[in-house]
DNA sequence: CGATAATTTGACCGAATGGTAAATTACAAC
DNA sequence: GTTGTAATTTACCATTCGGTCAAATTATCG
């Protein structure tokens, strides 16, 4: 894939290396603040500091573009739910998670935006992924959230939505960062709300699946 | 405001309300779609049923449709933090606040989504809103959750974060709603994930919230 | 009714958009 | 260095975009 224009060479040259991947940063940035529709061409190829032609000459849509950053960040983005570990101690193993994701919203705050908006537009171009290897994926880890709570070990509760609650909470970091600084406000502009973040996250979530008699 | 483009008369004739009403209802449905940039004049003008120039008549801009789109909207957006009350029982006003933002997200997805994507997008045309009442409303409700801690009625925690916590996992179930569905999978398909999330997150929050010896 | 103001429309404009064609330049292998 | 291919640019095209204009149509009110 990302065949350039004259499809009959294999990858061959760093040049190619280097120039998609250019265009993945900027497409990143662009696509990651103003979605697919309102992201353009002309704007991604002026961050990427090429010209427009020399741009499609890699990618030859828009379409293309997308798909090969969506297909990229994807697989990183799932990578602490699949850490996720059966063997390890429950409460531990939510803590960690919760941890991991909210690294990624601290560290990849435009992967996450792009995800947001692709889904909040109604995921046009990710159903296939959500609907598959997303929810496989999610079912096995429900069900071992499911088994810890059958077997005692955590409290009784709807593991989707004890993922989802995860998810949007980590992520809410990532994606409502404006409003999250602008209710803070200046003061607390520095990373320590991130610290703050877990440290509540934490708690919250390890209290609400304590099982007290 | 919404002065149409004779700027001399007030207004006057219930014609004026209705299609002023009918391009709100049309913008809200695409600006919550695709957000700002990816919005377009000719797909409002197609949803509200009229012409192009005959919806700038009404609102001279683009800019202008989103803005009075925002103003209306953002006050009912924030009235479930308003009836958060100082005086009510902590746990029972947690979970009201829970339940009514729930609400707001089953009865009221697109709304949540337009500022979803504003916010997403950098929020450039609310900023002063974020940083000027709604930081107010928040401080104020934040204050309250604190004193609560303080006087041992729930546990110690960040009051913020905890607002942010309730508000990404409520709103989740708006702005992801295709994602929500893509994981519950057809059968799970009825309103029931709604009143599921809202056992859930109660009984969450609540517990979360609880002080044991 | 008639007049006056409000509403609606079709035609249009310049700029931006996604994308193309062809020609030119850089580059690697021999 | 020659040669073939990869990379880049210039000029361009059709469509869509936000928005305007003048004319036509419709409502309102005395």
């Amino acid at each position: 894939m990302a065949i350039p224009r004259a499809a009959k060479t294999q990858r061959r040259t760093r040049i190619q290396e280097e120039k998609e991947e250019q265009i993945l940063e900027a497409a990143l940035e662009v696509f990651s603040q103003h979605g697919f529709r309102g992201a353009t061409i002309d704007q991604i190829a002026d961050v990427a500091g090429m010209s427009k032609p020399n741009l499609l000459y890699y990618f030859r849509t828009k379409d293309a573009m997308h798909r090969a950053l969506i297909d990229r960040v994807l697989d990183t983005w799932l990578d602490p739910l699949r850490a996720f570990d059966a063997n390890g101690h429950p409460h531990q193993e939510i803590r960690s998670y919760i941890r991991r994701k909210l690294e990624l919203a601290r560290d990849f705050p435009r992967e996450s935006r792009l995800f947001a908006n692709e889904v909040l537009q109604g995921a046009p171009h990710i159903e296939d992924e959500l609907k598959g290897p997303l929810k496989s994926l999610v079912d096995e880890k429900a069900e071992v959230i499911r088994a810890w709570a059958d077997s005692g070990k955590i409290a009784k509760c709807d593991p989707y939505h004890l993922i989802f609650a995860i998810w949007s909470t980590t992520q809410h970091y990532a994606d409502f960062d404006v409003q999250v600084r602008a209710v803070l406000g200046q003061d607390q502009a520095g990373e320590g709300r991130f610290e703050d973040a877990a440290r509540f996250l934490e708690s919250m979530f390890v209290k609400g699946l304590e099982i007290h008699e």
